[in-house]
Formats: C-alpha cells, structure tokens, sequence
DNA sequence: TACAATTAATCAATCGATTGATTAATTGTA
DNA sequence: TACAATTAATCAATCGATTGATTAATTGTA
C-alpha cells in the first residue's frame, strides 16, 4: 500500500521529468529529488533508469486499447464510428500530452530499441481500430476511396501538432497552451470540431 | 576555405548525432569523434555545445522563407498556391527529415527558450504564408469558411507525422521508412497526392 | 525477530570545457 | 623577394562537475 504509493508517486514524476528535459535531461538525481525520496529508491524499485522508463510507458499503456475496441463492436454507422474514435483520442492526447509527447519523442529517436518495439506494438493496435473503422465505411459505400493509412496519419498528425508544439500553435492561435484550461475548454472542442468537419468532407461520399 | 568546409563537416555531424539522439543525448566527444575532428575545435568554432547547436538551426534557416514568398507574389489561383506550397514544403520536410524532426524535439521540450525563440520566430513565418493563402481563397470566396489555423496544423501534422515517426508508419504503410529511396519515390507522392485529395474536398466550394 | 524500506556515502565513468603547446598559413615589411 | 611577425588551426592532456549505480548501515513494521 504505502510502497504502491511511492512508486506511483516516482513514475508520476518521472514521466513529468521525462517528458519535459527528454530521457537524457532528466537525471535520476532530479527525478528523486522532484519526487522527494532518496535515489537509491529509484533502482530499488525499478533496477535501474531504463527501468523507470519503461515502467512509465507500460503504466500508461493498460486499459486504454479495451476502452477504443467497444466503438467497434457498438451498432453505430460508419461515420459515427469514426467520429467517437477520434473525440476519444482527442480526450486522451490532451488529457495525457505529457506522456504522448515523451510517447512520440521516444518514438522519433529509434535508439533504445526494445523500448520502441513495445510503443510501436500498443500504437499500431490501437491505430489498426482506426484504419478498420475508415476501410468498413469504403467497403460498405458510405465513405468515398480514400487512402485510409494517410487518412490516420493526417487524424494523429493534427491533434498531435496542436497539442504537443505548444509554442508555435501559442502564436498561431493566439492562445496561451500551456494554459491547461484554455486547452481543455476552447482548443480540444475547435481540434473536434475541425477534424469532423474535415472528415465530413473528404469522406462522406 | 578549408575552415569553412571543417566548419560545414562538424555541422552535418553534429545535425545527424543531435536529431538522431536528441541535444543531451549525443555528446561533444561523440560529434568530434563522428566528424573526425578534435573536440577543442568544436569550442573553438561554437564556443559551446549550445553554440553549436544553435549554428546546426540557424544554416539551415537562411533562404527558404525567401523561396516560398516567390509563391504569393506568383499570378496563381488560392489553390494552386496552396497545392504548391504543400509540394515545396513535402519536399524540404522529406530532404531534410533529420533536421525537421531535431526542430519539433526541440519545439516539444521548452528546456533552452532562447533557442525555441529562434525556431518559433521562424517557422511562424513560413507557416503564416500558408494561412494567408488559406484566407486569401476564403475572402476570394474560392475556399469553404474553414478553420485556417487548424487546417495549417493538419498540413504540417499530416506530414510530419508520416516522415518522423518512422517506426509506425513503416508498420501502418508496410514499407521500410528507413530507406531514403522508397521516401522518396513512394511515399512522398503518396503524401502529396492525399493532402491535395483532402484539401480538395475541404477547401474548395 | 525477520525482512522490507530507506538512507547517506561512495564508486567508476562520462560529461562539457579549458589549458598550454605546436603546427600551418597568412600578413607585413625592409 | 626574403624573412620576421602574426594569426588561425589543431592537438593531447586535464579540469571540475555530473551521471547512473551500488554499497553498507539504519530504520520501520508485521
């Protein structure tokens, strides 16, 4: 109970750490220092930095896949398929952009490469939901052909570039993201409301 | 003459080492012994790793908001200026890959903020040229009353996340990302040819 | 009492940076 | 033109600081 909490309180702030320096930024001195418990703790529990790190992506990992096979398995068309599957993400990335972004920084510098593999397996799952979705609607004549791959890559790309480059969509516009309010009440519902409307039109046929 | 090309190896280097293990992760030693120089010369020429790091953005900045202005100022409809400059912008993110995705690493973490400076300053820029065009057609009453801001972080999401996260797209659009030439000559039109499909159908009336 | 949890102290390795010295190239001058 | 003076480029060695990890000792608890 009280060494569950400890742990739990370690990964919370090793994933805030994580994310914002990078995997090399935050020291393990830092994460212990930020969490409030003495270093050794961290491979007391953890056996080591990497360890950690891990740790952090797989606590994240557990639940989420199952929440996104109900809309599948959910007697709705196509359409609204697809439109809950991407407002739930949306709920997701914004809810958790600390972690997508430590997600997609690791993912981007392949260099610890079983650690790349288990991101890459839980995504592509979670993606391949998508990509079914688009493909059902194509094969049953309600979305027009469309490439369905591309169509996913441009569903992530557009959350994740409003979300996670806080400082340029700041300036573009012409809010405060680190605002977690702003964000959460102004940004999320216009990234929803964007990506239905950009939807509608390039796939309804 | 030869200091410029010494000057020009350390920064190709330095550019491959930064992007491809992040600022804190690719150590001076490291650059130095990658581009086969002394690592004194690196303080010598930089000043510092920063130094350094901040001449890999900065050579890489000069003339391309220059070549994409030539677009505006070009007779051409709204949505030839925008296909054209999706094209141009497909092209740079494709050839210069590394450096784009060494930019949104240092983008995502605010750690060195007059370095973010730089980079913001910059690319809003170059992105605010994409908006206008998106405004221009809208005033002109040939584009749809669409969200431009959004529609330019589906543009640039849509594109970066296919070229910077390698390890999923390889897996989602079975092909290897890793080798340049199938980029090159598969992907990128694959790329090209759905952002104008998509901005068809969401752009135009 | 037995064992888990926690601590301070310490380790070797590596980090970015600087040092003094040396070499090669350039400039100035008689 | 000949040679001294100066500068730029490069090197091996070393600096203090920080890194992740480990140790032995102590504390807490069932």
């Amino acid at each position: 109970m009280i060494k569950e909490d400890k742990k739990e309180i370690i990964l919370n702030h090793a994933e805030r750490l994580f994310s914002e320096n990078g995997y090399d930024g935050a020291s393990t001195r830092a994460i212990a220092k930020d969490a409030g418990v003495n270093m050794a703790m961290l491979n007391y529990y953890f056996g080591s930095k990497e360890g950690l790190y891990k740790a952090v992506f797989v606590r994240k990992f557990s639940g989420f896949h199952e929440s996104l096979l109900q809309i599948i398995s959910c007697p709705f068309s196509s359409w609204e398929k697809i439109t809950r599957y991407v407002d739930i993400y949306a709920d997701r990335i914004v809810k958790h952009n600390c972690f997508h972004r430590l997600m997609t920084y690791e993912l981007s510098i392949q260099q610890r490469s079983d650690m790349t593999n288990i991101i890459v397996d839980h995504l592509l799952k979670n993606i391949n939901i998508g990509k079914s979705i688009i493909e059902e609607g194509i094969k049953e004549g309600v979305f027009r052909k469309v490439d369905p791959e591309m169509t996913i890559a441009t569903i992530f790309g557009s959350m994740y570039y409003v979300v996670h480059l806080k400082n340029i969509t700041s300036a573009l516009l012409d809010v405060d993201m680190h605002n977690p309010e702003v964000v959460i009440n102004d940004i999320k519902p216009r990234i929803k409301k964007h990506l239905a409307a950009l939807l509608e039109a390039h796939l309804k046929v």
